[in-house]
Order: structure tokens, then C-alpha cells, then sequence
DNA sequence: CGGTTCCTTGAGGATGATCAACGAGGGTGG
DNA sequence: CCACCCTCGTTGATCATCCTCAAGGAACCG
């Protein structure tokens, strides 16, 4: 996947590399924005997590995505906490150098202005279709979000993942599967989710 | 309220103007964007209606604050519908010429990028409080971010807003409210709200 | 003062959460 | 190769909570 900043170009604005192991933290919530943070292998989620112990996940970014950019921009504190999917090695540069590149690069900023708009759009129709609807609908939506073809396709998330992503528990979220199964809604060949 | 683009410069760059009544609907979820749009007096705000007709909104916009900007950028469909809360002014211009405004004007273009980190910014912390939260935790939260100053304030919301910003029915947020009083989590003096 | 709009209360029901227990599969090390 | 462990999936029973429906009261406005 395309890098959301050419590597070369971060490293002329004093970029650094860091690897972190699976399940490591990177930033945590609550933390003040210091760094631009660039996924150059592996994968990480942003989540909040209450004090019953429940996760919420805010997103998932892979290969070639930037996250955390917002509280960056405001100069603001981190409203989530990112962990790393699976060993992953990261590319940071500074506030003050991710700004002059911001600067001497209109391109890139408005790049920028592009991705966060996408964000935005996308964190709307979430949040719409998870605050009124009933279990079956928030994992539809859920579903429909992760399709990336028009075909069928196998969804790669287990059952505790959709909870955590559509705010549900994995019972009712097998509850729920269960019952689109027998709506053809889904498939379910072998334990796994095919839409 | 400092106006998000000053008005003399839009109306350079081809502005009109329109009035809403009260109600009025302003642009509609599904719509493709293509106008930016600016309130000059009035407000507005951003909701999605599920099928039982129950209103989530996504946000209050008032005088000076522009809207609708994402689905622009990005050449999407609006996620949400535009509707006026009172009589309302509106200046608005073209993609293109929002575009080529954003295009000469850098510093216009980073005002932007900053407004749409802070909206995702917002976003997340209200989608993280309404997922996991008890009524009482969504209420608080809302609360929060309804809150200008320091010292106690009246809010100025109805109960059905507040039911209709977190995701509740009316007489969920009534209970909560009358429990969170005894709490002395806030003030209910003559059935007006102080936080 | 009549009509809205908003607020309030109660009873009853639906539904998702919780708790507990177990099954299935995959990987690892002895 | 097999025993073990760990993660993930599954099921049933029970419970708490919020929603629904219905009805009425209070405040506000022209």
C-alpha cells in the first residue's frame, strides 16, 4: 500500500524508526500528541477501554497508514490508546517537523485535509449506525465497512473483535450471527463469516 | 463569532446567499455534496432519522461555523441531513470555487486541516462515551462538551435533545437527570438543567 | 385562555448483559 | 506423537436495564 508520506522525505525531516512487539503500547490515552506516527510494517488499533474492562475499538490501521494525526494538529491529548497488532515497526518525526513539512509542502497538506475529511465521514456513518440500531444492524454495518469487493468474501475479524468494534458483547454478537445465518444474511462455513 | 472564512472573500470567490425557515431542511443524507456551506446568522443542525424515526445528531453548528465540509472534500454523499433551528442565513459557494479558494489560500487550507482535526477529535470522544456508557455517563459526557465556562451553568437543552444527542429516549434521560440530582451531580431548579 | 411543546410518572415487556460451563482447533514442547 | 494450553466459539439460564406505551401535568406563547 502506498505510504501516506514517502519514507525518504520523512527521513529528510529527521524522521526515526521504532519497532514495537504484539500487543505493545505506543501511545496511550490521555498522553499529550508529541509525534507523527507512520506504519511501515505490521498493524495497530487505536481503543478506549472502561473501567469495567470493556474495549472499544476506535479503528484499525495498517501498512502505510498514519494515525494519530488530529490531537497532533489541535495540540491536544491522545482520546485513545494505540497498541500494535503484531510486531510492527513504526516511522515518527516530531510536532515541529511534521508542521514544516506540512508547510513546505501544500501537496502533502492537503493530502492531509483529504484524509482527515475521509475520517470524518467515515466516524459519522459509525457513529450513526451504532448508537440507535439493534444488534443485527450495528454488524451489518460493521460488515459493510470491512468489505473491500463487491463479491462474498471471507471477514478476517473474530467474533470479540466485532464486539469490541460495534460496542456489543460476543455473545450476542454470535447470537446475532446466528440468526442472519438462518436469514441468509451471512454465511458461516466452518466457524468463519463469509458477506 | 469569527466567521470560519470571511465573508467579503467567499462572496469574491462567486458566494450566494439563502434563507431557512425554521425546520427547513438544508441538504439531505445522501445527497451528493457540492456546495460549501457557511452560517451567517440562525443555526443548524446535522441528523440521521433510523426507520422507528428516532433522531441521532450528529451536531449543532451556530453562527460563523461552516458545515457539510467533509463529503465536499472527499466528492461523497452526505452522511447526515442539514436542518435549520431557527431562521437562518446561509452563504454558501461551489466545489470548484471552494477548491481553488482552498488552493490559494494556504493559510485557509491549514485552518481547515486544524477545524477537521478537532471535529475527529470530538467525534472520537463522544463515540467512545456513548458506546459503553450508562445513561448516566452519556448524559455527563454530553453535559461536558455542552459546557463553555468554568462555574455551574444553565443548560440550554431540551430533555429530548439530550435523549436525541446520546442515543437515549426522553424519559431515560428524565430518570437519569432526577438520579444524578439526588447525586448532586447537577441541579435541576424549576425543570431548567445546571452543570 | 387555548394550544403547543416540554416534562414527568408508572407499569410492563423486550432485550442485551452477565455468569458459568463446555467444545473445537491450533500450536508447542516433552 | 501426544498431552497440554490457549484462544476462540457456543449455549443456556438468569438478571438488570432501558424501551415502550399511556396518561397527565407544567410552562410558555400568541
Amino acid at each position: 500500500m502506498k505510504p501516506q508520506v514517502e519514507i525518504d522525505l520523512l527521513i529528510e525531516f529527521g524522521a526515526f524508526f521504532k519497532e514495537y512487539e504484539i500487543g505493545e503500547t505506543i501511545f496511550c490515552e490521555d498522553d499529550l500528541a508529541r509525534f507523527y506516527y507512520q506504519i511501515v510494517e505490521g498493524g495497530v488499533k487505536m481503543i478506549n477501554i472502561n473501567e469495567d474492562g470493556k474495549e472499544y475499538i476506535q479503528g484499525y490501521f495498517c501498512e502505510g497508514q498514519s494515525f494519530g494525526e488530529p490531537p497532533l494538529i489541535i495540540e491536544e491529548k491522545y482520546p485513545a490508546t494505540a497498541v500494535a497488532l503484531k510486531k510492527t515497526k513504526i516511522i515518527k518525526i516530531s510536532k515541529i517537523n511534521f508542521f514544516s513539512l506540512l508547510e513546505q509542502f501544500p501537496v502533502i497538506q492537503s493530502d492531509f485535509l483529504k484524509l482527515l475529511a475521509r475520517r470524518i465521514y467515515n466516524k459519522a456513518n459509525t457513529s450513526k449506525d451504532i448508537i440507535n440500531q439493534k444488534p443485527e444492524f450495528r454488524i451489518i454495518a460493521f460488515l459493510d465497512t470491512c468489505k473491500t469487493r463487491q463479491e462474498k468474501e471471507q471477514i478476517k475479524y473474530t467474533r470479540q473483535e466485532i464486539a469490541n468494534f460495534t460496542g456489543l458483547r460476543v455473545e450476542t454478537v454470535i447470537r446475532a450471527l446466528s440468526k442472519m445465518k438462518q436469514k441468509k444474511k451471512v454465511e458461516i462455513i466452518n466457524h468463519k463469516i463469509y458477506y
